[in-house]
DNA sequence: CTAAGCTCTGTACCCAGTACAAGCTCAAGG
DNA sequence: CCTTGAGCTTGTACTGGGTACAGAGCTTAG
């Protein structure tokens, strides 16, 4: 019974890291910017994570992974734990992000399609005449 | 004949962010960190630019608009400066950019796909139960 | 002549982290 | 017991691509 390794095994922030898959760095950051809770202290001030930590900070991540700005994830994170989040206040932040990653995905649409029309137009040749040249030098 | 308005109407940088619709301090960033030249100065110590400076400054900002990096600009403009650039260098740099944009169009692809169809499956109700949720906090 | 509106410079701020230094503390090996 | 290396703490600076503002000087119209 080797239970006395480390009291009870607290998880410090390298095992949340580690945990998570999260940058060591970015767990202070998140508690900085108030995203991720700070953590009670041991006496040596050392942090003490629990299970909580771990699951908000995939919360986190995987909010970030859908490009979900802090902000927004604030908020989200808001709706879950004030507990007077519905359903329909998470749809409404959710359909507000979605709406915004469709007009980045038409923007860069555009700029792809500009693009690669024009580079199909290159010679590729040991010539300085170029039509990606041509279009970035266009007068409009 | 109001000649002696301005002598010879020199451009200034309010003028350089009118005719190009660049933000002002926009410009001095540029020139700082060597996008634009340091033009010359009146001796007054304004910067007075000419015709060259709105068609470069163009080019930096069409260039911005489909989305090359300011770093990629640098590259774009050495190769149309130094002489030394054929329309295969150019090529390669632009192909190399439209894969970066590529990948990033996939990506917010595979986020709007999560995304709207999770959203799909909220009731939308006053209810704490949420589709959104329940995908943010998956444990995967 | 004066007041408004330009210009100049340096500096701080934004997001979403990353990185590094200086100073503690802890665990293992000799 | 002591040392060594790893891990923890803090603050701070850096990235890209700008934006914004303060304080000083200059110019132009009335």
């Amino acid at each position: 019974m080797k239970i006395h390794h480390r009291k009870v095994s607290v998880i410090r922030r390298s095992d949340l890291a580690r945990l998570t898959g999260c940058n060591l760095e970015t767990i202070r950051y998140y508690e900085n910017i108030g995203v991720m809770p700070e953590p009670p202290r041991t006496s040596k001030n050392y942090r003490a994570y629990d299970d909580t930590h771990v699951a908000r900070l995939r919360f986190v991540m995987r909010s970030r992974d859908l490009g979900f700005t802090l902000e927004e994830i604030r908020d989200l994170l808001g709706l879950v734990d004030g507990k007077a989040g519905t359903c329909a206040d998470v749809q409404t932040l959710a359909s507000r992000h979605v709406e915004s990653v469709r007009a980045k995905i038409a923007d860069l649409q555009r700029i792809e399609n500009v693009l690669s029309e024009t580079i199909s137009q290159c010679t590729g040749d040991d010539v300085p005449e170029c039509a990606v040249i041509d279009v970035l030098t266009e007068v409009a």
